[in-house]
DNA sequence: GGCCAGGGGATTA
DNA sequence: TAATCCCATGGC
């Protein structure tokens, strides 16, 4: 039998969090829950909303309250106290963040309305470095297949679950030892190169001092230095290692979708404009902000046909 | 600072 | 079938 983890969470709903293209190996099953694997750890996570008017319709701020169970299978209370509460980000207060960024103007409400349910995952710093590496310039479908294949193919098999294989992320070393030909069969396109790259930096320099930027007293500024120093890395990758990985939840990744957000429903009209508007209206809450509305225009473009 | 190639697949025309 | 687009970056 397996072992399972039964707690109760507010402001959380698994669509949101796994498809908001924060992280690419969850896998949603047929029964509606997603399967994943990180630090070498395969879960399931299942979600039982509670069935009170309140979680149904509307919170008592201007959102849902996406409150119920949420259920781990295949882990351990030891692995949900050293790991998932931490991944999963589960001591953060988000109703706290969501009322405050709601009062900034109706596209947020709306926003957060809409994906009230996304939580920030605190997920591995050399893994989010390397798949936002693979990201850029992207379709997030494809990014998941270039990703599972460099695990089948240079990571090392985790365990069996539920009758398939997981296997872990690659290691720096591994793919340091790689010649960007060897990352063929991963169909990267021009980006097996920067991955390469960039794993013989992390190789040279340590592991910890990728990690050390995760430190709370290590400025945000100082890290998005460190990490666009590496091959491959401009802005927008940056910020998503900072944001998903680092703890710098004032970061606001602009990608094609948030221009979007930003020119249509905000009428910013350059990039530059677009940064200032984000620091100046959602200030140290900007990732959550930028998650919302990304998870926003693209629910919206997928109802427009 | 602006322009364009980089791979490859998915989507659209 | 062809053109366009994609959670961009590096190099010129």
């Amino acid at each position: 039998m397996e072992q399972q983890i039964s707690i109760q969470v507010e402001d959380f709903h698994p669509v949101h969090t796994f498809e908001c293209g924060q992280a690419f190996r969850w896998e949603r099953q047929s029964d509606g829950s997603y399967t994943g694997i990180a630090g070498g750890k395969i879960v399931n996570a299942a979600f039982i909303p509670d069935e009170d008017l309140e979680n149904l319709q509307e919170g008592s701020g201007s959102y849902k309250a996406y409150r119920g169970r949420l259920i781990l299978s295949n882990t351990s209370k030891e692995d949900f106290e050293g790991f998932w509460k931490t991944y999963f980000d589960l001591d953060r207060d988000y109703g706290a963040i969501k009322r405050e960024l709601a009062q900034k103007d109706p596209v947020i409400r709306e926003a957060i309305r809409q994906g009230g349910g996304i939580r920030l995952l605190q997920q591995e710093k050399w893994e989010t470095l390397l798949s936002f590496i693979i990201s850029q310039n992207n379709h997030i479908p494809r990014i998941k297949k270039c990703i599972e294949a460099l695990c089948e193919n240079f990571g090392e098999k985790a365990g069996t679950y539920r009758g398939r294989d997981y296997y872990s992320f690659p290691s720096p070393q591994v793919l340091a030892a790689m010649e960007p030909e060897d990352l063929a069969v991963c169909r990267l396109g021009y980006r097996a190169k920067y991955l390469v790259g960039t794993a013989r930096q992390v190789e040279q320099e340590g592991l910890s001092a990728l990690e050390a930027m995760g430190d709370d007293n290590v400025a945000p500024q100082e890290a998005f230095s460190y990490v666009t120093h590496f091959c491959g890395v401009g802005p927008k990758v940056a910020n998503c290692v900072l944001l998903f990985s680092m703890g710098k939840y004032d970061s606001f990744p602009l990608d094609v979708w948030m221009k979007r957000v930003m020119e249509q429903l905000y009428g910013q009209k350059s990039p530059k404009e677009m940064k200032e508007f984000a620091e100046r209206t959602f200030g140290r809450f900007g990732g959550f902000a930028q998650q919302y509305l990304f998870y926003y225009i693209r629910e919206m473009e997928q109802k427009d046909c």
